[in-house]
DNA sequence: TGTACATCAGTGAACGCGCGTTCACTGATGTAC
DNA sequence: TGTACATCAGTGAACGCGCGTTCACTGATGTAC
């Protein structure tokens, strides 16, 4: 663990306070949760004072920002790796599983990303992603992966693809699918045939 | 509004305090938002004094699984009705469309529901669910959907559905979806669409 | 190379706030005789 | 039918707490000359 420093080892000005702040949060929110994720919290496992945060962040609201950022980064960047693995295949499935890994293995920081994403009315990094970046890639691939037809089949297709990833992201905890776990050999296998089965990709019947 | 009644109105004694202190902290749930939804807030909309509350509740977290247990009933009652209306066909989509219009007008109270039945790692209703409920009739629905095979096939279904419904629920109020909506004539339309495309319920190929 | 000084990034004490909860209390109700 | 009393369901004041944020401050850094 990143632990809060011992003032001999940390001098008086931090070098990277911003980003530690950002990192403390997360792991704060990782491992006690929403709740536990105040300011002062931020700051006492960054090991620095409560005040100290205003001086990289305008209020509380702008770290959370800032900490949802990053997760969409980090994401972003996780989808991208799977779809190079993939390239040779036009099924989205990958690219979707890598959604669906990286909610359930954060799923805290999941949630204030897509909270944020919910008041915010938009996903970022999907609607105003620039030329290249992953959403905007998986925007293609679900374009391509039938013979497209229109706007409104692909628009379709994307809505089924990004409330599937959702939805599974947020039940797969529950203890009413560890029998089917089980039986499919674990729950890699179990995202991956409840996500086929849902074929939110294809544009065509 | 179900306003704070005035002194003069409201006798010492309540009469239902405990219905009016779940119906309060429901509407302050969906107004204010669940920060909003405190004992001391609540205990204010109901008209009463903050301790009052203690007479029909252990702690906040009594009051706020009332508030769940409430939601889930009314949803199963939702469900149920949907049900009849299509009793004729085998189709699970009215069902499923009951369930994501149940948490696209309720978000907030959604969203709590959810969060507890996370927490106990079960839906309630869904696992336990007593013969004859609309969870237990849901699941017979969806075994007798198709041509059912194994009991992982039918459990699969059961996760995509749920996967789906949850998903769509939470997605459909994005910004991003508002052209597709409106190409489809409204957001009852789109719901559909997108639900009828994943055939969550549906057991094979 | 050394010094004055502006700027930056921290400190720590304090603020007011709303929270959940407890407490001793009191008004209203219902039951026994 | 009336009265004593137990019980129930409220009140309102108070508690301690952690919170977000502000403030005057100070230590460290970098730049101009």
């Amino acid at each position: 663990m990143p632990e809060p420093p011992s003032s001999e080892t940390r001098p008086y000005h931090h070098g990277d306070l911003r980003r530690a702040l950002v990192e403390a949060a997360r792991q704060l929110l990782e491992t006690e949760g929403p709740s536990a994720m105040s300011l002062r919290a931020v700051a006492r496992q960054a090991g620095v004072s409560p005040a100290a945060p205003y001086h990289h962040f305008k209020d509380k609201g702008e770290l959370l920002e800032a900490v949802a950022a990053e997760g969409w980064a980090v994401l972003g960047g996780e989808m991208m790796a799977a779809m190079e693995d993939a390239a040779s295949v036009p099924d989205p499935t990958p690219v979707l599983l890598a959604y669906v890994h990286f909610a359930r293995t954060r799923p805290a920081l999941y949630r204030i990303m897509f909270d944020g994403a919910r008041s915010a009315e938009s996903l970022p990094f999907l609607t105003d992603a620039p030329e290249g970046s992953p959403f905007a890639l998986l925007r293609e691939r679900l374009a391509l992966a039938d013979d497209c037809r229109t706007v409104a089949e692909i628009e379709l297709a994307i809505a089924a693809s990004w409330s599937a990833v959702h939805g599974l992201a947020e039940m797969a905890g529950f203890k009413q699918f560890e029998h089917l776990k089980a039986e499919l050999g674990g729950e890699l296998p179990f995202l991956e045939a409840v996500l086929r089965r849902m074929k939110p990709g294809q544009i065509a019947d």
